[in-house]
DNA sequence: TACGATAGTCAACGTGGTTGACGAAATAGT
DNA sequence: ACTATTTCGTCAACCACGTTGACTATCGTA
């Protein structure tokens, strides 16, 4: 085992990357509450997000998740109820329950896609649009391609 | 508001962020697994590193995760029940109950420390050493300093 | 000694995850 | 056309982790 530099001891660097996301979501969901949808939780704009302008069912927001269609289920249930999402009957199959995303829902997604552009145009000046543009790369170039799981609170907890 | 670059929407900056974490992360749990450790979760290594070689007390852990010390006393629990912390009573004072890491523990703490030192080094041999410095840097400068809370589950979710 | 502060626990609850079972509806096969 | 299978959604039970409020026991001090 080769020895590691004691002044970049490994554990630090998931700490930083976990502290960069942590960073960038509460600047967003700050914003989001400042601009009239502080119900957001980070969790919902991810699902909203999954969910997309084409709305989808249950099932395969589930699979787009990670998680289970009963956890999604659950989810979507959670934003119908704050009024980001809706279930509508599917007239071609009885079965299914298209889940479609309102017109706060969208305005919470269209106003949470310009936050993120500011916060990134923030780092930018801060860091240097270089750096930021590596970072990205770097990461993209390390991370597991099947990134998009948002089963996040079961996984870390367990 | 300035026009952001298309080529790179604000959203996937966090988004990578978190991937690169759970990358870590897995690969840590993969390979903790794989060297007898199989019952640690994400959450756990991070309580074990908050309760240090010194112990603690469920209070005090609480206050260092930033979460309430009820919840302190439930992890610990979990992590008593599978052999990584035990409790001691505090000969100087009978109301606490000092939380110290196993033997068990210890060897799961040693080698989280070995993995992501590995771990480290081999982003350092894919990227280059001076791009994963410059990444824990340009974190360092962007994210909050009062980074270590661990109340994932209850933040990201509600 | 009496009182306030502190440590730990219990109870109830919210949120998000899981699996298993089930009815209803679509689809495939004979 | 009538079964048989698959698929969608939901219900129920459970676990993990978080919260707040209430309570006991103990310590430290006025």
């Amino acid at each position: 085992m080769a020895s590691a530099d004691p002044a970049r001891p490994g554990f630090q660097l998931p700490l930083l990357l976990l502290a960069g996301f942590r960073t960038l979501i509460d600047d967003l969901h700050a914003e989001l509450a400042r601009q009239g949808h502080p119900e957001l939780r980070p969790l919902h704009g991810f699902v909203l997000q999954a969910v997309g302008m084409d709305g989808t069912t249950a099932t395969e927001l589930g699979q787009r998740l990670g998680i289970s269609k009963q956890a999604a289920g659950k989810t979507v249930d959670r934003l119908v109820e704050v009024g980001y999402l809706e279930r509508v009957d599917d007239p071609r199959d009885a079965r299914r329950r298209l889940v479609r995303v309102t017109p706060r829902g969208a305005d919470g997604l269209r106003r949470s896609a310009e936050i993120f552009d500011t916060l990134r145009r923030q780092w930018a000046e801060r860091l240097g649009a270089e750096r930021v543009d590596a970072i990205e790369d770097d990461l993209r170039a390390m991370a597991s391609t099947n990134w998009f799981r948002l089963d996040m609170p079961g996984w870390f907890g367990g």
